[in-house]
DNA sequence: CCCTCAAACAGAGGTTAGCTCATAATTATT
DNA sequence: AATAATTATGAGCTAACCTCTGTTTGAGGG
């Protein structure tokens, strides 16, 4: 084991994390992307605004836009005219699209259960702790 | 600090460590993956064939060819044919290479730093460690 | 020696995950 | 009522990959 960064090392994990949940992912028709945003509309557990749903994913507001399409495309959200503030669109999860959240959060799970294996349950709750300060510092 | 999955968490930090890395390479002219390119030569500190330095990079090697391209341009390295295997092109770093090399690498020092700034000395090992243990389990 | 097979690279084209800048619609402020 | 801000999207770009195909060149078997 070479001197290899931290940086490089955190670019190396992370982009093997994305393979393995890219491959379980492709059967079930979405890509990572839209499984998050899947993610985020189920987690709130209610319609959320395309803002809200950037903000979630921390990435700008434009950036959804593709994102949700394909997923209303899918069938899996439903877009709605905020009554509240007709500017604002409502994204509605649909019951196939909290089916395929529940199969994509699997996928997820057991991608990362491969990545981690080798740590204990202990070292995985370090580097929780540690990539949560980091992740905390900022937002 | 609500229950975030330590994926999620991984790919948060790496996403946020990529940013801080682009911004500070934007004024140097290159990108992330053509300094990676330009790190492992340097790594290296000799010629390497397209392959090898796919290889390094842990990509396929069709993939090489367009960074490589772009630092050509640039001047930042150079096409050889390897005089042993005439289907192989050497890539070899010049002098202009070697100098963006190191602004590249200071560039990388610092995001890392910015990021990791909550960290204690010990923290890092560990999130060393750990990542390094991910990543040894295959390759 | 020739012939077939494999290796190395690049052409063509696709995907994912972002980004910016401009614009239309709507709401909020003065 | 006029102006400013907010929300979403159209248009178009970049990075970092990927596959599949074709060309050139080298290597090994008969």
């Amino acid at each position: 084991m070479q001197d290899v960064e931290l940086s490089e090392l955190l670019h190396r994990v992370s982009r093997r994390l994305r393979h393995g949940y890219v491959h379980r992912l492709v059967p079930l028709g979405v890509n990572p992307g839209q499984a998050r945003a899947l993610r985020a509309l189920a987690d709130a557990d209610r319609p959320l605004r395309m803002v809200q749903l950037a903000d979630e994913l921390r990435i700008v507001p434009r950036s959804v836009t593709p994102v949700i399409d394909a997923l209303e495309q899918a069938g899996l959200v439903r877009r709605e005219i905020d009554p509240a503030n007709r500017r604002s669109t409502l994204v509605v999860l649909t019951e196939a699209g909290r089916e395929m959240h529940e199969r994509s959060r699997e996928a997820r799970r057991q991608a990362g259960q491969d990545l981690f294996a080798v740590l204990s349950e202990d070292q995985r709750d370090q580097l929780k702790d540690l990539l949560g300060a980091i992740d905390g510092q900022f937002g």
